[in-house]
DNA sequence: TACCAGGTCCTCG
DNA sequence: CGAGGACATGGT
């Protein structure tokens, strides 16, 4: 019998709390943090979607070490990203892997914001979801979860988020999902249509994913999933 | 020492 | 489509 993934939502709610997603830089301060509140500012929503862009496939807190660096030259900013030379951003997060390819991407993704909604987030997220996901999939770089992370943290829209973390608890767990937009069809259409909840799960689920259900050695003993998740019954 | 980390693109069959 | 390689740093 598979679980009923809004409870699971619950178990590990009770369990670990509120992550209180996406972290983000106030003015007067020098690295992100969890503030468990939707970004207010035009700033902490362009710090979302470039901390998106570093973080795929690298951890987040070689990312931190990359956004510090930027936040410490003022550059977290359209302007001032669309205008920085390739070397010297791809220089500033060379901590976050990938540097040459990511700076790129950042630049492209800048000069898009620029041209077509006058640097504005605000502006690019009067779109509907659907339009929105489309705008920012066909962009160099942007993927469904670099899309989905823009869409959920910075716009505040309701979709959910998957994770190579999501995928794997999911198949522990005992659900057979072939990708990524099968695994997001089986969260949404169980969960309701909530942004809180759909942004406190995608997180408590990366949470779960990096400190007990592990790739190479899972914490079943200690998991709050122990019990209902096949995984730890073996097979 | 390998392997992993809040993916995406490109190429080939 | 799907599999496989490239992209790269830092922690365990």
């Amino acid at each position: 019998m598979l679980p009923d993934l809004y409870w699971v939502y619950k178990k590990l709610f009770n369990a670990f709390g509120p992550q209180g997603w996406w972290p983000t830089t106030a003015p007067d301060e020098n690295k992100p943090v969890h503030r468990g509140k939707p970004p207010g500012l035009e700033r902490e929503r362009f710090e979302i979607i470039i901390g998106a862009i570093l973080t795929q496939n690298t951890s987040w807190r070689n990312v931190e070490k990359a956004l510090e660096n930027l936040i410490k030259k003022k550059m977290i900013d359209v302007n001032t990203i669309a205008a920085c030379e390739d070397t010297r951003l791809a220089e500033l997060i060379r901590p976050a892997g990938y540097y040459n390819q990511k700076a790129r991407r950042l630049k492209d993704f800048a000069s898009f914001l620029l041209t077509e909604y006058d640097g504005k987030t605000i502006n690019l997220f009067s779109h509907d979801l659907e339009t929105l996901r489309e705008k920012l999939l066909c962009l160099k770089g942007i993927g469904p979860e670099t899309a989905d992370s823009i869409i959920l943290y910075a716009a505040q829209k309701p979709i959910f988020v998957i994770d190579a973390y999501t995928i794997r608890i999911l198949r522990r767990l005992g659900f057979e999902v072939k990708g990524y937009e099968d695994a997001q069809k089986l969260f949404m259409s169980n969960l309701p249509n909530d942004v809180k909840v759909f942004k406190e799960y995608h997180a408590l689920l990366v949470h779960l994913g990096k400190n007990y259900c592990k790739k190479q050695k899972p914490l079943c003993n200690s998991c709050p999933l122990t019990g209902i998740c096949r995984f730890s019954k073996g097979s």
